[in-house]
DNA sequence: GAAATAATGATAACGGTTATCATTTAAGGA
DNA sequence: TCCTTAAATGATAACCGTTATCATTATTTC
């Protein structure tokens, strides 16, 4: 990412736009309506760029399943569904991100290690599956 | 899995028997010293049976990387190394369990949702790479 | 503008896993 | 014990998301 380009100003701009947490596919398909000449390698190369940078989140799920990407980098968690498969955000307070930080800290301490980050995906069923259910 | 196998017991035996987080290649490549005629699907097959009914556990590490198996089942969180790539455990007694969850249930409420389980990896410095980095 | 080289687009290749299918084998009678 | 049924296996082709390759295009610097 020593030069700009274009092709990443969109990719970056139409990740942020959506507040879901779509697959590169989903992005490539979003972006060829504004720029038809994109080519698919380009957004995964540009998205994993963004991703080690720190810009944007790469959500990985299951093996076989795409990632996910999330533009939004305020500290949150995942949560998945196990009905639907949806991803949904779970925005953290302050209080909250420092209890856990402290919990992971602790957690880590019994191994000797060093937390650097976490990765942490709640499954379960979302508010809608969770009625469907008990009808 | 209606039926007893031979080849089942010995994929899970194998895996019991290591304390580490084998990728399904390795449990192959063990498990051909003790029956040459095994192929790699019957141990994929067994190893994703074996992790749907609970008796083993799946770890699903970034998308490209094989996943690893545990054969440790009781709670426990993982932790892998960003600098060596190792995962390691980290078992927690009953109290910490049952703070971790709490805290979990506490998180899924904010979306109205019903944690059922959660896949926690922290990422870090283990022990002895934290040691290499100082030197 | 010209040179240097990063980024792109098209597509082949990759790698872990799953699907396919003929063959083998376990389980439950007769 | 033999027979039948269908689950499980082993070999291998296929799958699919992602990455590598490489010629071409575009950005930056002078």
């Amino acid at each position: 990412m020593k030069r700009y380009s274009k092709q990443r100003e969109i990719i970056l701009d139409t990740l942020r736009k959506r507040n879901d947490h779509p697959t590169a596919e989903m992005l490539y398909k979003d972006i060829l309506n504004i720029m038809p000449s994109i080519g698919i390698a380009t957004v995964y190369r540009n998205l994993s760029a963004l991703s080690d940078s720190g810009q944007i989140l790469k959500i990985e799920t299951k093996q076989g399943e795409s990632d996910r990407f999330d533009g939004n980098i305020n500290p949150h968690l995942h949560f998945q569904c196990l009905e639907c498969n949806k991803i949904e955000d779970i925005f953290l307070n302050e209080d909250q991100v420092k209890e856990l930080t402290e919990k992971l800290n602790e957690f880590a301490d019994v191994i000797n290690a060093e937390t650097v980050t976490s990765k942490i995906l709640i499954k379960g069923r979302c508010s809608e599956c969770k009625d469907k259910i008990k009808l």
